[in-house]
DNA sequence: ATCCCGAGGG
DNA sequence: CCCTCTGGAT
């Protein structure tokens, strides 16, 4: 894909979708970091409804290491690995209370250091939380970016880098999340929606799924 | 490279 | 049944 094919393959996402945001559900920056970390190889809709009922019993960093591991654990045990992730929110929780006042850190280094935490949930929260134009390459946003053109690579890291040399800087605030959307809703994994979508014909994919 | 791990889709 | 879902730690 060329330079303006690019720039009009997120046109068209922004036309679509003006003003993109995460499906989340959340309340704070806490619980945005606790709803993406939670969100590991599991749907959006599986983590909002184990949230909905975690939330309300532990708001925030204290109420959540009050209510304590095995507690988490009983309330999102219906979202996949939920023992290491009831471990990693219950010490994540205490970690934010004894290194930033119970706040989430607007620093990669200090949000990788987080237990479950890694480069992709720290993108998400830097973006999704803080504005600032990272692009964090999940699932979605690997395959799209292979599979369209857009940014190949064999692995995250090389698609990342890819990612940040081609989206044009206008569009780099929401590309994470026109990617995902698409992803999800459009150019899914197994059964991709060629004949619905707005970016077929810049696409290396197209004539594959006729 | 392997493990973790439930729910929903096809 | 098998595949997929906004990965991270070992």
């Amino acid at each position: 894909m060329n330079s303006t094919e690019i720039r009009e393959f997120f046109r068209r996402l922004s036309e679509a979708n003006p003003e993109p945001k995460t499906e989340l559900e959340y309340g704070s920056g806490f619980q945005l970091l606790a709803a993406v970390m939670l969100s590991a190889q599991a749907t959006d809709k599986s983590v909002n409804v184990a949230t909905r009922r975690l939330f309300a019993l532990a708001p925030d960093a204290e109420a959540m290491v009050r209510l304590g591991e095995e507690r988490i654990s009983e309330e999102i045990k219906t979202i996949g690995l939920y023992r290491n992730k009831a471990r990693n929110l219950a010490q994540l929780a205490r970690i934010l209370i004894e290194r930033h006042d119970g706040e989430v850190p607007r620093d990669r280094a200090a949000l990788e250091a987080l237990p479950g935490v890694g480069r992709k949930t720290a993108n998400v929260v830097l973006n999704t939380l803080f504005r600032e134009p990272t692009i964090a390459v999940d699932t979605h946003v690997f395959r799209l970016a292979n599979r369209t053109g857009l940014a190949p690579g064999k692995d995250v890291q090389e698609v990342e880098a890819a990612l940040y040399k081609r989206v044009p800087r206008q569009y780099l605030l929401n590309a994470h999340h026109w990617l995902i959307l698409h992803g999800r809703y459009v150019c899914t994994a197994r059964k991709p929606r060629c004949g619905e979508c707005c970016l077929r014909d810049l696409c290396a994919f197209r004539d594959k799924t006729d």
